[in-house]
DNA sequence: GTCTATATTTGGATAGAC
DNA sequence: GTCTATCCAAATATAGAC
């Protein structure tokens, strides 16, 4: 424990998260967040002077930064489908399988800082237009590759939530094996 | 003040369950459910002895009641599909055509009370089963009827999620408007 | 950079007057 | 049944030693 950190930046980024991730902006104390990083209350001052609301805007740049790698193969694969099954399998091991909530749902709540929330609504935004631009490559008109990827964002939202709910990780798998359908099929999907 | 009620038990419900559902359980905070009742925090307690996990029971017993009603027609309405429809609408009031979070989402993040989240799951598995069933009058086999009251519920959960974090209720709205056909359609519906 | 110690505020809960 | 006043613990935040 010298003048030389103790934890690296990203790690504490990291398991900073797993805490606003699973207990809300509300729910994450600077004791719980102490204890996940592994450092002293004080500690985390120091990394951020500004506090709470620093730590979960670090938060939530970090979570852009993993949205950012989980989008790339979208516009980065010249295979469409490949991109989009691609996303799916980073989207699975994110939420590890369905196991833990999504930031833009918990970390979202009332009491949560307005530049929060706002950061949280840039980064589905992100994502959907992510979508639907594979979905326009994969032949579908503007307005329904808006749709299927509004209807993806849902139903990866809400499986995550009734996974979480019934404590059954299934409903988040089965609904990824969806998603490649619902944003590249030719046919009218709902 | 005198001896009588000064707001109806069903009212303070109500009003508990409005803070419980906008700020999950950990963001409850006694003041805040005091501020939106109307009561000191004293006479919350002289209410709910056992405190903040007794209102929060209150508020999913109130849901429970509330889900009854708004399940009712898929059982009691001869006409299934006049029953998934009066479904629809009465989710739609009681989310206020999604501007509002859900408390099997809100109230169940790490940190609530293990009976308030073990309620949460079996009211989520009532909603699916009313709906699985609904969905077996209309003519699907079993594993279908179930395959697509999951996806009903993923997606009701999901608009929510959706339209809180971008503040357009209208993805709630258009959510909805495709339920019916998922519930009742003959066709392969993912 | 991390720690212990401490200050300050808020949250949860109780006592007792009316 | 509701209130004011109070208690105690926890949460946020700071000071200063190492």
């Amino acid at each position: 424990m010298g003048r030389t950190a103790s934890v690296d930046e990203a790690v504490v980024q990291a398991r900073l998260a797993e805490v606003f991730r699973a207990g809300g902006y509300a729910g994450a104390s600077l004791s719980a967040l102490s204890a996940a990083v592994g450092l002293q209350r004080a500690s985390l001052y120091h990394r951020f002077p500004d506090g709470k609301p620093a730590m979960a805007r670090a938060v939530l740049q970090g979570i852009e930064a993993e949205l950012q790698e989980t989008l790339r193969p979208l516009h980065a694969e010249p295979d469409v489908a490949e991109g989009v099954a691609e996303m799916a399998r980073r989207i699975a091991r994110g939420y590890q399988d369905g196991r833990v909530a999504c930031v833009l749902d918990t970390m979202t709540l009332t009491g949560a800082p307005d530049d929060i929330t706002a950061h949280a609504a840039r980064l589905a935004r992100q994502w959907l237009a992510a979508m639907a631009d594979a979905s326009l490559r994969a032949g579908a008109d503007p307005q329904q590759a808006n749709a299927r990827a509004q209807a993806a964002l849902v139903r990866i939202q809400g499986a995550l939530v009734v996974s979480r709910v019934l404590h059954d990780p299934s409903v988040f798998e089965q609904t990824l094996t969806e998603l490649p359908a619902l944003l590249l099929s030719d046919r009218r999907a709902l």
